[in-house]
DNA sequence: GCCTCTGGATTTTTT
DNA sequence: ATCCAGAGGC
């Protein structure tokens, strides 16, 4: 097969130019994808490059797991070689074959969110700063700020300018200090330690420049300084770069990425080629126009715009409601509406929203209403307190100098560790300078050395003993058999048990074990390392099901590469999008004002802007005028609609949730008739199972569900 | 040491 | 509205 067939000739000459720094600037549903895989399949196919010699980065490991498919089916082979994956993934790699060299021990452990959060907090304890007084949050932005920079904490003391700056410096070096003890790297350390490794061993670099001849990154818009400083290291012998993004979608400065990286693009390699990916083959004229309408308003932007052969399409629909409720209402009903007239099914259509908070709401009319849907990112399955409680387990396995996960489990399930146990127990090793694995190891060999009374070095060497067994199993056991030991000698299934929901915690944990699985037929220890690098690069939109048939319900972030026939974009308001905190900024603001551009640039043919007169929020009610950006659409593009004058709305809840046993008929407006077989309650509310007369079983909430009971 | 209660913060987005 | 940390009682 030919690889340039089907190309526009802007795509071919992206695709063609191999040789030489290239910037592909690629407007939304521009092909961009396709340019890409066929790059590289071109490079493979026609310039018989070795697929051992291309690199290739992208914005998400889903992203790369789709290129890798689409690589397979253009090649019709493997493409094993090929070094495909996110920086941090690449880099990750990189470190545990390399880090020795820079003092990275090859088992280090990858720190969260969280785990960084909770490592700061121990910092400022150590130093005796007030978290109140200086936000464990802010500083945590202000170190990933200056790690981005590549500042080191010495560097970062060069130029303190404030206050403020000395606090960051004295908690950056401390944190610094017990990352490095506890063998962690955090995100930032991931890049930047690369950076360091290759800016300081000149022979590992030229291993690497010489073997990537090419060198691709993707989503350029939204890398940050480190990564570009990286790219242009490895790219450095061949200079064979090619950087593909749009400056218009850029949504990530606040992760520290850095528009000024395309602008330096052409500055770092003057002799760059330049190609523009004009033309859009995903939305209609009409979606289009509005969306650059919206995103031309911009004043640090270089004017670009796209064009389309498709069809004028339906106009923009703006849809104004009095509450969140009836926004949830009007995008179920429409749905609704839409699936029936056969227009989309329930897989075409998104509804997108700028905070997770928001989706809540959406949630609940969805269930009342038995639409399908999925949520991508609102509860995150790794952030769920029994599975990091678990992984916890497994990282102090695996690397039992990881003093942040010692920390979270140690009285996990309860052992009779308490806080003034630890606090002296802390004090102590704090005082000899050794991890607390260590220090319970030495507690345990001689209990006079450590000035802790009797009972709480039994309990503490009780714990030693257990993890201590553990990694004895874990040099035998597969992942998967190992999290089965941990969950029986922790007592952990128990623990879980004594709780409310319980069952469904051990659900998760069970969904745990079943990816644990995937890490099986591998050595032990290889077997472990696999499924905690998986964990901790894992993210949220890599698991959005493709197949089942399910609404999308998610954030404009998230959003971003992805496309449907429908979208919904809800919570249209001046302090929702623009969302308040951008309101004194103007840089901040154009970034909301490119976020609502990706936003409606998701839409291939319908899109439903929503907004509400009246929103609850953190408890009180405001009004906010419709946002800004609804102004900047011309009028022709859209139309308006009113769609609660005079419709009824939902009964409130309570008039009707009253009383409904097992045997009732019931009325649903969506499922019709049906016979009430079960009633449970959760918590104030009541969980029951119906059998309808046409569409089967279903499982609903009784406060949520318009149920009504019908006499016969 | 562990459980429960209260007050305060907190929600912008995530590799 | 919900989550968390710290205080106080058992």
């Amino acid at each position: 097969m030919n690889v340039l067939e089907g190309l526009n000739p802007d795509q071919r000459k992206a695709v063609e130019t191999v040789e030489g720094p290239l910037l592909i600037l690629a407007g939304p549903g521009s092909g961009k994808t396709m340019v890409i895989t066929h790059r590289i399949a071109y490079l493979i196919k026609v310039c018989g490059a070795s697929p051992h010699s291309i690199l290739a980065v992208t914005f998400t490991n889903k992203a790369a797991r789709e290129m890798k498919e689409r690589l397979y089916h253009l090649l019709g082979s493997t493409v094993e070689q090929l070094s495909l994956g996110t920086f941090h993934a690449v880099c990750a790699a990189v470190l545990r074959r390399e880090g020795r060299a820079i003092g990275v021990n090859p088992s280090y452990v990858i720190y969260d969110d969280g785990d960084q959060l909770n490592l700061i907090k121990r910092s400022l304890q150590e130093l005796g700063i007030d978290p109140k007084t200086y936000s464990p949050r802010i500083l945590q932005t202000a170190i990933s700020a200056a790690k981005v920079q590549l500042l080191t904490p010495e560097d970062y003391g060069q130029r303190t300018r404030s206050y403020f700056d000395e606090v960051v410096r004295r908690v950056y070096q401390q944190y610094q200090m017990l990352l490095v003890q506890s063998q962690a790297l955090d995100f930032d350390d991931l890049l930047m330690r690369t950076y360091q490794l290759f800016q300081g061993h000149p022979k590992v670099l030229t291993r690497y420049q010489s073997r990537y001849a090419h060198v691709l990154i993707d989503e350029f818009q939204d890398t940050n300084l480190t990564q570009y400083a990286l790219a242009r290291q490895l790219a450095g012998k061949y200079r064979n770069i090619c950087v593909v993004g749009d400056p218009d979608q850029s949504i990530y400065s606040w992760r520290q990425a850095d528009i000024r990286n395309i602008l330096n693009f052409e500055k770092d390699y003057p002799e760059a080629q330049t190609v523009c990916l004009e033309q859009s083959y995903r939305s209609t004229q009409t979606i289009l126009e509005a969306a650059h309408d919206v995103v031309s308003v911009n004043r640090e932007r270089k004017e670009s715009k796209l064009w389309t052969d498709n069809e004028a399409g339906p106009p923009v629909m703006v849809v104004e409601v009095y509450s969140e409720f009836e926004e949830a209402q009007f995008v179920v009903r429409e749905i609704g509406d839409l699936v029936d007239r056969g227009d989309v099914r329930p897989i075409d259509c998104a509804v997108m929203y700028r905070t997770n908070a928001q989706s809540r709401v959406l949630e609940e009319i969805f269930i009342r209403y038995g639409i399908p849907y999925q949520v991508v990112g609102a509860v995150r399955f790794y952030e769920r307190r029994e599975i990091k409680d678990l992984i916890a387990y497994l990282r102090l396995i695996y690397n039992h100098h990881d003093d942040i996960s010692l920390m979270r489990i140690i009285n996990l399930p309860p052992r009779g560790i308490g806080q003034r146990t630890l606090t002296e127990f802390l004090q102590w090793t704090k005082t000899l300078g050794i991890p607390l694995y260590t220090g319970l190891e030495r507690m345990t060999e001689d209990r006079s050395l450590c000035p802790l009374n009797d009972r709480a070095v039994q309990m503490l060497s009780n714990f030693f003993n257990l993890i201590r067994d553990l990694i004895e199993r874990s040099e035998e056991l597969d992942v998967r058999d190992l999290l089965d030991s941990v969950i029986k000698l922790s007592r952990y299934r128990e623990y879980t048990m004594e709780f409310a929901d319980g069952e469904e915690r051990w659900g998760n944990i069970l969904e745990l074990r079943g990816i644990a699985q995937d890490h099986q037929n591998l050595k032990p220890r290889e077997s472990l390392a696999s499924f905690l690098e998986g964990v901790s690069l894992f993210s949220e939109t890599d698991e959005l099901d493709e197949k089942k048939d399910l609404v999308t319900l998610i954030t404009l972030h998230q959003a971003k590469g992805l496309e449907f026939p429908a979208v919904f974009m809800v919570g249209m308001e001046e302090g929702i999008l623009p969302h308040f905190k951008c309101f004194d900024d103007p840089a901040q603001m154009e970034e909301e004002r490119r976020l609502c551009y990706v936003g409606m640039t998701r839409a291939k043919k319908r899109l439903y802007l929503v907004r509400t007169l009246r929103r609850s929020l953190m408890g009180g009610t405001s009004a906010n005028p419709p946002s800004r950006f609804l102004r900047d659409i011309p009028r022709h593009l859209v139309k308006h609609v009113d769609v609660f004058e005079g419709v009824e709305v939902a009964p409130p809840v309570d008039a009707r949730s009253l009383m409904i046993e097992v045997g009732d008929r019931v009325q649903h407006p969506k499922f019709g008739k049906g016979v009430v077989v079960s009633c449970n309650s959760i918590r104030d509310d009541c969980q029951v199972e119906v059998s309808f007369q046409d569409v089967g079983m279903k499982r609903l909430l009784l406060s949520l569900a318009p149920l009504e009971r019908v006499e016969e």
